[in-house]
DNA sequence: TATCCCTGCGCG
DNA sequence: AAAGCGCGCAGGGATA
């Protein structure tokens, strides 16, 4: 169908400026395309109004139109607007433009006629026109009120507006396409005058709201009879990471959905420590009254349900999860926002009944319990959804009830236990660690000159700070390049307007300038400490419980792969205007004495870490069916070691540890489609070897020399992609990659990367998972006090008491070596896989063992050999 | 003051 | 023409 589109009279005639020169767009475009006002279909009324960045060519809407046909909308029935009025070629609108240009448009907007009362913005220069907000990925898929007034035709209206993102954004990525049909079927929703949008989903008639004794033995009935509850609570802490074992940190309510086993569904929310709530003097014992029904009810289900399950077992409340709504979002795609809301309204069409979540205890207890209560209700039904999808692909429900579920209520136990940490050594470490730093930026200062252009005055003209700023600052630019007159080796981004980037001044270009000024290798060694100072002691000392242990939270959908993410609770979150709240890592502690010295087993245990050798290369192999390298496994080789020996040119007992480790970065690097000339950086960068281009292009191409069938591979997957637009990993994981199909081909070659990379990176990471419910299992079967205390990707980190040592080191080596994966999901191996063993007090001194040792455990093997 | 984007670097 | 993958945290600078 095609469109032609003409400009609408009354509001041209009304708003139209030919002369306009508020910017500097006007002088770009010819006459005609100067302030081209609303557009649409003649003699059509019109029903809503689009506004994007530019006004609308006729290919741009012709492909937008076939977008609104395909939710439902009659696009002749549409209002189009531009963000920026002047159609130019060249000129990209900035801030400036767009404010300039804004009047304009609010204007039309007055005008438009009042068939029109929904508006869909798209893309974050219209959010800036129209709704003065800035961050389309923020402010995206939820309802905004525009108000308008005209002051020629006094008219006043309110208009609804709901932003998405530019469609323009869709073509160049495809992934964003589903997000991107959610928001277009719910603004259609809308414009169809369906109140909730396209809700599938109807609100509960009724909330059981718990205030009395009689409700509450209901309560208990009702769990005590029920099949499926689906559960969540509020809660609240002055601690600022929201930590449960916090003294200030409270539940401030629960509440479930019940369905009974004769198949009637309620929802009930209970007030807790919430002000307003009857129970809040004893809301621990009303918890406790209902616990045993809640534990009992054979399936659970909740939104993200192992923080809400470390704060139900900070007060005795254990319940298993047997199904997570977050997870299996995540498992079924792992592209789409995971949130509660989010997933409600593309899923269900469910409309935002959020409140301000920050500030529970100041909101009205009605609105929590509501709140409470919807959350769970909704829960419900995407639990129904997903649970039929799971069904229907059988790989993916292996993965979900073999180790997903399993493997997610084991970090409830793991986050609450935490990592060890030697009090004594991390404060008497930060001490040294500033002191270090000090020294550093006391001798950096002698290259300051007393007069440069980044002083600071106060109002009175005083000199209030020296400006002197060695993080990558202006300052830091201006000192090494300017002012010493440096020579710029590297620039970053090129700015929006065309203008280059600033000079880089990381650690790869620094090290060529320590060549030929002092001050650079000072600024290498004090970019470390000022790391470690901040990122790592700052944040342990901060982070340490009064027990000795400091927590973190992995994510189980927290990468596109399978891996886990770890770190705080919730991104952004804040203490106040300027401080972010503090997360730790577990998965980044740096690789040296001095940091992961720090960690360990308290007094009577000892610190276990077993790590899967070359995992994702043998992974690799496997997948490739390599021949070179599964024979290289098969005889008990080592890749990295060959590879560093090419790179050093140094017989095997010649290469060191650091030496092999860099080896590793450059495998992996052509494995995963590295270039020669990327290798002649990360050879710099990490190795400090100077490699020239001819150099670099032997080295790739005898990389593949040695193992051919890995381009086969390669090409296997791309055609993979291309065909299907997913890769699945050999248990069944999928990745989906919808960017394949872009026009770009840059951003198409990355989907390809990815199509290589994602199986073997998904593959790994989940035979950690399967590793640490399989070892729970047997620990428990066993008796054993031995608990997993975190992951780091292929490694599993482990607290044993000194008795079992001699029980629980072989068994956990027999089971990471021979996971259950025939039995599981049919899949065999014929690459040896071998986990290696470090113990030690702290992670730091951890000693590899060999493997002798670890069958026939000896503690006096750790001081003899130190 | 709050937010966004970028740089830089820690880990696998 | 050019292209490793996957993350999280601290900080600077621009902007409204």
């Amino acid at each position: 169908m095609s469109l032609v589109l003409q400009s609408l009279p009354v509001i041209q005639k009304a708003v139209r400026e030919p002369a306009c020169d508020l910017c500097v767009m006007s002088a770009d475009a010819s006459p005609r395309d100067v302030c081209v006002t609303a557009q649409g279909s003649p003699s059509v009324v019109p029903r809503y109004a689009v506004v994007g960045k530019f006004p609308p060519s006729q290919k741009a809407t012709q492909e937008l139109g076939d977008y609104l046909t395909e939710v439902g909308l009659d696009p002749t029935e549409a209002v189009f607007m531009g963000a920026v009025k002047c159609r130019t070629w060249g000129t990209a609108p900035n801030r400036t433009i767009i404010k300039a240009c804004k009047p304009y448009l609010h204007e039309e907007l007055a005008l438009l006629p009042d068939t029109v009362t929904h508006v869909l913005v798209m893309g974050n220069e219209a959010l800036q026109a129209a709704l003065g907000k800035s961050g389309i990925t923020k402010y995206r898929s939820q309802e905004y009120e525009i108000q308008t007034f005209h002051p020629e035709t006094k008219s006043a209206r309110t208009l609804t507006a709901i932003p998405t993102i530019a469609h323009s954004a869709v073509s160049r990525n495809p992934g964003q396409l589903q997000g991107f049909m959610a928001d277009l079927r719910y603004f259609a929703a809308r414009v169809g005058g369906k109140e909730g949008g396209a809700a599938q989903v109807a609100p509960p008639k009724n909330i059981r709201y718990v205030l009395d004794k009689l409700e509450l033995r209901r309560l208990k009935r009702a769990l005590e009879n029920a099949d499926i509850v689906s559960y969540d609570i509020e809660s609240a802490s002055d601690h600022p990471g929201f930590l449960e074992s916090d003294p200030s940190s409270k539940i401030v309510s629960i509440s479930f959905t019940i369905l009974s086993k004769d198949k009637k569904l309620s929802a009930w929310a209970v007030p807790l420590f919430h002000p307003q709530s009857p129970w809040r003097r004893i809301w621990e014992r009303v918890l406790e009254f209902i616990r045993e029904a809640f534990c009992k009810v054979p399936r659970s289900i909740a939104h993200n349900g192992k923080f809400d399950n470390r704060w139900l077992r900070q007060w005795g409340v254990e319940r298993y999860l047997t199904f997570d709504t977050m997870l299996a979002a995540h498992l079924l795609n792992e592209n789409r926002a995971k949130g509660l809301k989010p997933l409600a309204h593309t899923e269900l069409g469910v409309p935002n009944w959020g409140i301000d979540t920050k500030d529970l205890l100041n909101v009205p207890i009605m609105e929590v319990l509501e709140y409470n209560a919807l959350d769970t209700w909704y829960t419900y039904f995407l639990y129904r959804k997903f649970r039929r999808q799971l069904l229907e692909q059988k790989r993916l429900r292996a993965i979900f009830q073999r180790f997903f579920m399993p493997s997610a209520n084991e970090f409830t136990g793991i986050e609450r236990r935490g990592v060890w940490t030697d009090r004594k050594r991390l404060f008497t470490r930060y001490e040294e660690a500033k002191q270090k730093l000090a020294e550093i930026e006391t001798k950096l200062r002698e290259y300051v000159p007393e007069d440069h252009p980044y002083k600071l005055y106060d109002r009175q003209g005083n000199l209030k700070d020296d400006g002197v700023n060695f993080n990558a600052s202006n300052f830091l630019r201006w000192l090494l390049f300017e002012h010493l007159g440096l020579p710029v080796i590297k620039r970053g981004k090129e700015k929006d307007d065309g203008s280059p980037g600033a000079p880089s001044v990381a650690e790869g270009v620094m090290m060529e300038l320590a060549e030929i000024h002092p001050m650079a290798q000072l600024l290498i060694d004090r970019v470390e400490w000022y790391k470690f100072c901040t990122a790592f002691f700052a944040a342990y000392t901060e982070l340490i419980t009064a027990d000795d242990r400091i927590h973190t939270t992995f994510k189980l959908h927290g990468t596109t792969t399978g891996r886990l993410s770890s770190g705080k609770e919730n991104d952004g979150e804040k203490i106040s205007a300027k401080k972010q709240v503090r997360g730790v890592n577990l998965q980044q502690v740096p690789r040296n004495k001095f940091i992961r010295g720090l960690f360990g087993a308290p007094p009577g245990s000892y610190f276990v870490e077993f790590d899967y050798s070359q995992v994702e290369l043998r992974v690799a192999a496997e997948l490739a069916h390599e021949p070179t390298m599964i024979h290289l496994y098969q005889t008990g080789q080592d890749i990295h070691m060959t590879m560093a020996m090419q790179m050093t040119g140094k017989p095997a007992h010649l290469v060191t540890k650091e030496e092999r480790k860099k080896a590793k970065s450059v495998n992996f690097g052509f494995l995963y489609g590295m270039q020669w000339r990327k290798y002649i950086e990360t050879a710099w960068n990490n190795y400090g070897l100077r490699v020239t281009e001819e150099e670099a292009q032997l080295f790739r191409k005898a990389f593949f020399l040695q193992f051919p069938e890995l381009l086969v591979w390669h090409r296997k997957q791309r055609a993979m992609v291309a065909k299907y637009g997913r890769v699945e990993s050999p248990l069944g994981r999928v990745r989906h990659l919808p960017d394949i199909y872009s026009p770009d081909r840059e951003v198409k070659a990355e989907a390809e990367r990815q199509a290589i990379n994602s199986p073997v990176q998904s593959f790994a990471s989940d035979m950690i998972l399967i590793s640490l419910v399989v070892l729970h299992k047997k620990f428990r079967e066993m008796g054993l006090k031995a608990r997993s205390i975190g992951t780091v990707h292929d490694a599993l980190n482990l607290e044993i008491p000194e008795n079992e040592m001699a029980v629980a080191l072989p068994m956990i080596k027999e089971v990471m070596e021979n996971l259950p994966l025939r039995e599981w999901f049919g899949v065999e191996l014929h690459v040896p896989i071998i986990a290696d063993c470090k113990v030690g007090t702290h992670w730091g001194d951890a000693m590899e063992l060999e493997e002798h040792h670890i069958h026939n455990w000896d503690p006096s093997i750790l001081t003899t050999a130190a």
